[in-house]
DNA sequence: GATGAATGAGGCTTCATTCAT
DNA sequence: CATGAATGAAGCCTCATTCAT
């Protein structure tokens, strides 16, 4: 029934009907609480499915051990891939969206997800400044730096992409490029 | 009536209730209707209304001259202010969330708001390249980049402030700090 | 204000805004409130004026002495030219529409109309058939007979005209040649 | 749910309250939206299948072959029982009422009843012509004079009995005399 | 007198939830 | 277990009516 999420992603909580929900996973409307309390509970249920495998992914990167331009261009890969380029991209904006109304929903998301990421990533980030990899502390102070543009990557393709299409994957690495102190190409 | 901001970004566009609404603005329901359309093309006006001051305030500081470090304070400083601070994070919010669904909300905003704000901030770092105030070409192609951190601030203190407080301003300075080049601090 | 009949001609009594009759009539919505108590004293009022000026007109039918023929004649071009060709067919389209919603409207329009237009024609008809002009004594007893054409008339001119118009003139004519047995052209 | 019909003839299409229609047919409001996608929607549907039976029974008496004056005494009597005599002389009403406003009525009325009916009225009208049992060729060019006083009836019948009562039968069967040419009584 | 902004009851419609089958 | 017809609360919106100016 995870599937469901598709409604909610394209419509957000309050306005997708449950009877969308059933026509698409193919049951009758109340099947749906058979395995849910109610509307809520199965947003909530929903989100919590959809998060959990990604935190994974992410740990077991910042456990290996690799030069960090070579880490940083797999980030790049695996976050256009797997998050900016997938339905999870919806997730994320369905958070932001209701985050506010279920803070349930907002804990579970800081506590399970971006609490472990960030971890994970100033893990990284301060081993690659400790190797000279990397010339800027703050980004250990402040992981949210690293991961900014993926939001604005996020965001973009979901709202402006018809109107003014952003080359995810070059815009991703011209930040590489500045955190690296590469120039980007040219000289 | 834009106080009636209130109840949308407390709650989202489907949730809001007009009732509500009125109840806190002390009119009656059907005054409303007097001056907006309906509850869609209020949200717009709101929208409308919230952003365009602070469209002219990015505009106005393109066009000034004056040294890319102490103008990017300065952009900074009124962005903190004048958005993370403000009510209007929650019409970004607000746009984020709705904006795939009302399609003609996320063109206004592209329009009248990115597409203008980016285009400043164009000029601003292209000429802060040219003289040699900036190292990295990448941001005139990806102006996203340095706005990036403001969209993770407008997010954060919306949704995880409470869990795990965040110092923006700090988080901004940072992220100048790489930008131009400056190690963050003392030694 | 009675050029607000257009608008209750129009849309009917419930559907009619009284925001469009005070636009129409040049004045302010409130205005109306001070010439009558309602909307359905307005449209009462209404029915009763423009209904008043037909009644007179019909009495002197009856007193003119003519031939039937000349004076049917006279009645079909009157007809067709004042009613079906007017904005009076408009009035007894809301008759049919709203009288039984308010029977006070029936009451007046068969006592101040109806009973004295068929009074008077049963004087015609009474008249012609002594004189050996009219061969149906039926139509002495129903002289409904005589005027149900022009209600065939009044309603495809309304709802059927752009479908499949209708010579009501010709239409008319042909009701008369059957009552006065011509046969409508040939010898 | 034809049942709310009486809710329609009763107050017409803008003044009845599907509160009511669902309240007589002791169902829940909602339980109207299962069938009928509008308040509109409900009205056509309920014209539809009203007036088709009529037609039916109409179109079979055009097929049969039989003496004019015979099948005229039969139509008579199937418009007096099943139109005039019954809730569906309440649609006729309505149809003229909002006809106007909702043009897809008149258009359906026009499609599915009134022509079906006229082509077939002018089949048995030509026919009886042909052999000599009608004077009038006029009644094949309008056949509206033929169907006219049963309008009138309708219109009377919802209108005018209490006031005036008249014996529809009686005169529908003057209106036969007039077109056959019979005396309508004594000698 | 005239205005028209404000009111708020009331209608149509939606949709989460229930429950008899 | 599954169904889906039925429910009815609740929301958006309209518009007759009022009343301070």
């Amino acid at each position: 029934m995870a599937a469901a999420l598709e409604e909610f992603s394209l419509r957000g909580f309050e306005a997708a009907r449950l009877d969308d929900v059933a026509k698409r996973a193919g049951v009758a409307k109340g099947t749906i609480y058979l395995y849910f309390a109610d509307k809520e509970t199965l947003f909530q249920e929903l989100a919590r499915s959809m998060l959990t495998p990604l935190i994974g992914n992410i740990e077991t990167l910042a456990a290996v051990d690799m030069p960090f331009p070579v880490l940083a261009e797999r980030l790049v890969a695996v976050v256009a891939d797997e998050l900016v380029g997938s339905r999870r991209k919806d997730i994320i904006r369905l958070i932001i969206s209701e985050g506010t109304r279920f803070p349930a929903i907002a804990d579970f998301y800081y506590r399970e997800v971006l609490s472990r990421v960030f971890s994970a990533l100033r893990q990284i980030l301060q081993r690659a400044l400790d190797r000279g990899e990397l010339r800027h502390p703050g980004l250990v102070a402040f992981p949210q730096l690293l991961a900014a543009p993926v939001l604005v990557a996020v965001v973009w393709q979901s709202l402006f992409q018809t109107h003014a299409p952003l080359d995810i994957r070059a815009m991703l690495n011209a930040h590489l490029d500045i955190l690296l102190d590469r120039d980007g190409g040219g000289s």
